[in-house]
DNA sequence: GCCAACGTTGGC
DNA sequence: GCCAACGTTGGC
């Protein structure tokens, strides 16, 4: 089992488009990098634990724990040409894209502020934080996970 | 295969 | 809204 933290815009899909869903269970689809793409397509297994985290918003920060309910399979908007995740490049048959299926299972209180986590000792290497990171789909290491959720509180939901 | 231009991300 | 970082594109 691997950990992951997913990045999300909470104005675009966030912690309350998940809870308005039935089952809470959402397809996340449109991610366009090839480093995020080959984490969903090879890496990201049924049961893996995931961080949900906003981003591009007044209070960056880890706001959910979410569950894979489903591995890879090609991303359907990629194909879509109503979609705006249309991409024309994509062939039938070989898809360039992938998505997951996620279940929301918890909030956190308090949530993980990114200006919190900056100043932690024990989360130097994390990817979050790393000077210009911009990948959206992230691992987390196994000791990164259980600091982060030993300085918060999970809400089952 | 190099690398400059360009577009996107995302914190502030 | 600004701007640094960095991934992607495309000319050569």
């Amino acid at each position: 089992m691997s950990y992951w933290l997913f990045k999300s815009e909470p104005q675009e899909f966030g912690l309350d488009h998940l809870l308005a869903l039935p089952g809470r269970v959402a397809r996340w689809d449109g991610v366009r990098n090839y480093e995020a793409r080959n984490l969903l397509r090879d890496q990201i297994q049924v049961g893996d634990p995931v961080f949900l985290y906003h981003s591009s918003c007044e209070q960056p920060g880890i706001v959910g724990l979410m569950e894979v309910v489903r591995a890879g399979y090609p991303d359907p908007t990629a194909s879509d040409p109503e979609s705006p995740y249309w991409d024309p490049r994509n062939l039938p048959g070989q898809p360039r894209w992938y998505a997951v299926d996620v279940r929301l299972t918890a909030r956190l209180c308090p949530v993980l502020l990114l200006s919190h986590l900056r100043g932690d000792p024990e989360l130097q290497e994390f990817r979050l934080l790393r000077f210009g990171n911009r990948l959206s789909i992230l691992p987390v290491s196994p000791s990164e996970w259980t600091h982060l959720l030993a300085q918060t509180r999970l809400f089952p939901l």
